[in-house]
DNA sequence: TCGTTTGCAATGCGATTGCATTGGAGTTGG
DNA sequence: CCAACTCCAATGCAATCGCATTGCAAACGA
């Protein structure tokens, strides 16, 4: 076997790049040449790593997808009330991970209305979300369309990042807004 | 004066073609030739009227911006309950004029949070909304953080809009999800 | 040592981009 | 009639795009 590098490794620098450069300036500044000037590599090796830019840009959202479920998995919370409030608050552009992360997500978020190879996996996401949620909400408020909430919540939530990113509602506010919402749905019906 | 044409028209047509472009394949797909083909003129027709692709794309941002809120402005109702209801339910991709703004709402939004000259009219708008929003609720429900309870509206019809574009949640469930947020907003806290 | 395979850098190519330029058809005030 | 002005079609141009091709350095098995 000749010279051999962390394939994987090289892979995920490349698809970094493309993460923060989609953060900064969007999907249409996404190209081969800029990818690689921003991870500061050659051309050529963004095209031994990815065969098509298309491949590169799923890659890069896989990777997001990847990070905001281990954001997610690394939540501890001893009270289920506590831990569904805390996860909701992670979707939320509040954190400095949240801050690079949302952007790219909401980018991809709106991609994926024109692109229907995009829009399969944010679905599957968006069930498992939902379905989590509801087990959560179930949990803390036995009875009541657990479901409905769950859904109504990410919904929430997902406008609300929306709103953050662009400055229309400032964090403090956010978390103000998530708290009340959550207290909505476990207090009332 | 010589050969005069209804300069506004023209441009009008333009506009609706890029917004057309839009939603069908979205904001990368719009390039001066593409929108002259979906205008069915020529491309130096599409020069004449915009001196530069990012004024041809703010024109037609103010156009859907105008349309939605000409919509807005077009909803009757008796009741202000139901008044509140209709507008949320307008915001929603429910109706063809809906359906065919939505997509082009969500490119923008998601364009805005890269794009500060776009987060400008977007965030007054957004402001009048709740603004509006909340002085409905307070006529509904007077006493309690109407403005809180109208940003949280506005935040969640957004999201919902979004994943009823991404077929995440269907137009019916949609409006059924719409129907308990509201019933949670004026009855409870 | 030598051939083979991997990992790339470099360059080229056709297509497409936004924009500038040119020129002419059509209309009208002087 | 004609100079002037609007409207716009056509073409050109430099830059950039994604992708293909080429070639070579490095590393290992034989």
């Amino acid at each position: 076997m000749p010279k051999q590098v962390d394939h994987d490794e090289r892979r995920r620098q490349i698809g970094d790049a493309v993460c923060r450069l989609i953060a900064a300036r969007g999907l249409e500044a996404v190209s081969l040449r800029h990818v690689a000037a921003e991870a500061g590599v050659s051309m050529g090796r963004v095209q031994h790593y990815f065969a098509a830019k298309d491949e590169m840009l799923m890659f890069a959202f896989e990777l997001i997808s990847d990070r905001v479920a281990a954001r997610f998995g690394a939540v501890r919370a001893d009270d289920p009330a506590q831990h569904l409030r805390a996860i909701l608050l992670e979707l939320l552009p509040l954190s400095p991970a949240a801050r690079a992360e949302a952007p790219v997500l909401a980018a991809f978020l709106a991609q994926a209305v024109v692109e229907p190879r995009l829009g399969e996996p944010l679905r599957r996401g968006n069930g498992e979300m939902v379905a989590w949620l509801a087990g959560m909400i179930t949990e803390v408020r036995p009875g009541g369309d657990a479901e409905r909430d769950a859904m109504a919540l990410l919904a929430f939530v997902d406008g609300l990042m929306l709103q953050v990113l662009i400055g229309q509602v400032p964090p403090e506010a956010a978390v103000y807004l998530v708290d009340h919402q959550l207290a909505g749905v476990l207090t009332c019906g």
